[in-house]
RNA sequence: GAGGCGCUAGCUCAAUGGUAGAGCAUUGGCCUUUUAAGCCAGUGGCUGUGGGUUCAAGUCCCACGCGCCUCACCA
């Protein structure tokens, strides 16, 4: 095979054919003075403006005003008739079909269209006309061939099918699945809601470090990425949640600020886990976790009216009501209950063990009652957030999204103290569809506080818990300087996502999921 | 990290352990109102990779790779 053809060694003998005439063509074309891969034309039209001009107005009606009509874009189908043809062509507004006549385009115009395959990207001129079945047209009078399309698209009817290889190859996948567009419009929609709410709320957006030293790699229970600084020689960790700078900016006096951006961490792939993902983290100063609560209800519901069209969406058959308020479940209470304690009794830890080991006997999946007897060697707080999850978490209700509220205070570092009873923080976690959404808590301020929070972290650090945070002491020192009090609150944007689009996957609202390279 | 399932033509899929097939695409021919266009005739395969069992392996066995699902970890 000549070495214009990629990768040779590659292709089976179909590819290859396949490739090697449409690289023939291109050459055909440059011999009609059409460069294959040429530039500098611009369309003057979408082909969303020809349905909104026409609509559903007749044949007659059209031929009155039939305009002079100027699209370009991907052809997705072509069925020929010898000297005339009907094309399906695509731009980033929709689709439009094309018919390319020789009597319309001319000699030349003809010429170039016999050298067309589908994929190529085109572009036609010509007034408006509705066919006999009755779809609005475009009958060219001038056809060109842009660039051309080397590689065959997959089959017209059944598509791409193989996730593997629509996740690896999203430019095929964008072109030929339906409703894949739709799906990375939707998250765009609902990514600029979030900055339409905030910023019409006074909240300024801001950008802060992806690179942390070590001790700044906090701000979440997670493992970090590690990377390094050539010229500085130095280690560094990609950050696992914007929260530490966010609120050192709290304290600068940006008394509400957000930050959407990308985080890392280095855990396991799942259908809710990639290894990098988009969270939005807003922090507002002289507001407390109520006051979020509120601010998330209408934010959600707001998000799923712009990109839903509804306050109720479907989420894999399951409706979920997003009109407020949400049902609030107290973590403390119910886990308690399940546990046949009272919330003191949980909370003190009195005939806790007990009661787990009860729980855990009364379970018939064996690793969850390992998980739960575990816990009874555990502080009491964590205990309940580990009974919660295991006991509770299951059953909380799947047609609305839910407020989990009452944390114990070891299982949250950060969070401000209750004052009714400081073994709790004022903290919340939204849930929906069995995923947490949110997580979001009055900020602990308390310098002294903080110091003692992040000693315990190092402590469970010490004693092999990967996952807890660094003592960020330059962090300490921001609070001593004085933060004003304040709420904040994290949201994973791409599992909100899923539920706005109905996505199973996590990998379905991310363009570039990471995949294990091939061989 | 553990278990289950999958991997055959560019794409979508077939094939009791016995000569690897079809549709679409592609190539050639016919066709100026089609909607997965149609008709005729062709081309196209190292069956994910590597071992093994067998007279014979896409098929059975082992290992590996990649993916998906479930679980663990996690948001």
């Amino acid at each position: 095979m000549d070495d214009k053809t990629p990768a040779s060694d590659d292709l089976g003998a179909t590819e290859r054919e396949i490739i090697t005439t449409r690289l023939e063509k291109a050459e055909a074309l440059r011999a009609l003075g059409v460069n294959p891969f040429g530039n500098g034309v611009t369309p003057r039209h979408l082909a969303a403006d020809l349905h909104a001009r026409y609509g559903d107005a007749p044949v007659e009606e059209i031929g009155r005003a039939p305009g002079a009509w100027s699209v370009a874009g991907r052809v997705l189908a072509l069925r020929s008739f010898g000297k005339a043809a009907f094309l399906k062509v695509r731009d980033r507004s929709g689709e439009l079909q094309v018919w390319v006549k020789k009597d319309k385009v001319g000699e030349k115009g003809f010429e170039i269209f016999k050298l067309l395959d589908v994929g190529d990207l085109v572009a036609a001129e010509g007034p408006a006309t509705r066919t006999r079945t009755g779809e609005l047209t475009l009958e060219a009078a001038h056809f060109t061939i842009l660039t051309k399309a080397t590689r065959p698209l997959p089959e017209k009817w059944h598509g791409l099918t193989d996730v593997e290889q629509r996740y690896r190859q999203r430019y095929v996948d964008l072109v030929v699945t339906p409703g894949v567009r739709e799906v990375f419009v939707k998250r765009a929609r609902m990514v600029s809601g979030i900055r339409r709410f905030l910023d019409a709320r006074g909240y300024l957006e801001v950008e802060t470090p992806t690179l942390h030293k070590a001790e700044e790699a906090g701000g979440a229970t997670a493992r970090p990425f590690e990377t390094h600084h050539n010229a500085l020689g130095l280690d560094l960790k990609l950050r696992i949640a914007t929260e530490l700078h966010l609120k050192r900016l709290i304290v600068g006096g940006f008394d509400r600020v957000y930050e959407i951006g990308r985080i890392w961490r280095n855990e396991g792939i799942d259908r809710r886990h990639n290894p990098e993902f988009t969270s939005i983290e807003f922090y507002q100063a002289y507001a407390t976790h109520d006051d979020l609560m509120q601010l998330t209800e209408e934010l959600c519901r707001g998000l799923a009216v712009e990109v839903t069209g509804g306050q109720v969406i479907t989420f894999q058959g399951q409706d979920i009501d997003f009109t407020p308020p949400f049902p609030r479940v107290s973590m403390l209470g119910e886990a308690a209950r399940a546990l046949g304690l009272t919330a003191d009794q949980a909370l003190s830890g009195r005939g806790l063990a007990e009661a787990l080991a009860r729980a855990a006997g009364g379970l018939s999946d064996k690793a969850e009652a390992w998980k739960l007897a575990q816990a009874g060697g555990k502080t009491p707080g964590e205990a309940v957030a580990v009974a919660f999850e295991v006991l509770c978490e299951p059953k909380l209700p799947v047609d609305r999204p839910v407020f989990v509220v009452d944390f114990p205070l070891e299982t949250s570092p950060l969070s401000r103290r209750r004052d009714a009873d400081p073994r709790l923080v004022d903290r919340f976690e939204l849930f929906a569809a069995g995923m947490e959404l949110a997580n979001a808590f009055s900020e602990l301020n308390d310098p002294a506080d903080q110091r003692a929070r992040f000693e315990a972290q190092v402590k469970a650090k010490v004693a092999g818990d990967e996952e807890a945070m660094p003592f960020d002491e330059d962090y300490v020192r921001a609070l001593e300087h004085g933060m004003p009090p304040t709420a904040g609150e994290g949201i994973g944007i791409d599992r909100l996502a899923m539920l706005l689009t109905d996505s199973p996957s996590i990998r379905d609202v991310i363009l570039f999921p990471l995949l294990k390279p091939r061989e």
